[in-house]
DNA sequence: CAGCATCCATGACGATACTG
DNA sequence: CAGTATCGTCATGGATGCTG
């Protein structure tokens, strides 16, 4: 458990010498990161709680197209990496609420300067497929 | 085709009314994105392309837990983004050289937003998820 | 309401072998 | 050298059913 999907394999990217610092060294901090960002539902969900808490229905009304299994799941490892907080209120129907922590805020930062790139260039890029697919079919 | 882990099902995430612009409509623009970013092997190859183009096997030396498989399929898909670009330099030994375009440029900003956060909040991650595993340990 | 457990389909990926 | 083609594996994620 704990390892989803690491790297197994002897592969050891070894990638060591590109104009920054030790990013990606062979156990890579980073890439837990980037697995996160890339996952289906985990940058949804920062941006839905950047509006403030939201209660797991909540959520799963929201996002709709995600399964109570994927939410909580994916609302663990959030909680785990300590991006979000899960506080119970305890009640007849229990409730239980999720808040965005410090870190969870940084990250969506981050995240939205990716948004941000991708809702501007995203038409150029959708060009540059267009002309690339054209070319495949012309072949 | 050209769809690849899209929201398929009756779902269409509907989530419309975040503090920010239409990120995320139903059919998901950004998501492209976040797919490209969170996969094994986009992001490491358009880090090394910062420093300058390269052939394939220089790419496939330098990463090396990669089979030429995935490198030939991920450049595949950065070109036809129009984030890279391929170029064939015919001779003996055939090379190959692929190098950032100015889109790909753009994108590799923002990454490094990303992997900056990564680098300087990793730390702080860990911790977290160190507290929260002995938690559970002791449930 | 807020989950966990289980089963199952899909597809991502690695290994291997072959081509211009 | 720079790929393509094929195959097997294993993880990701959806659907369903059950619990406190």
């Amino acid at each position: 458990m704990a390892q989803e999907g690491t790297f197994s394999t002897p592969g050891t990217v070894q990638v060591t010498d590109f104009s920054r610092g030790d990013v990606f060294a062979r156990n890579c901090p980073t890439r837990q990161l980037l697995d996160r960002v890339g996952d289906k539902w985990s940058v949804l969900i920062l941006m839905l709680l950047g509006g403030g808490g939201l209660r797991f229905n909540e959520l799963k009304r929201r996002i709709d197209g995600i399964s109570q299994k994927m939410l909580s799941q994916t609302l663990r490892s959030l909680e785990r990496d300590g991006l979000v907080e899960r506080e119970v209120h305890p009640g007849k129907p229990i409730s239980v609420s999720y808040t965005l922590l410090p870190l969870g805020a940084g990250l969506l930062g981050a995240v939205r300067m990716m948004t941000d790139w991708a809702e501007t260039n995203m038409a150029e890029v959708a060009q540059a497929q267009a002309r690339y697919d054209a070319m495949e079919e012309a072949a």
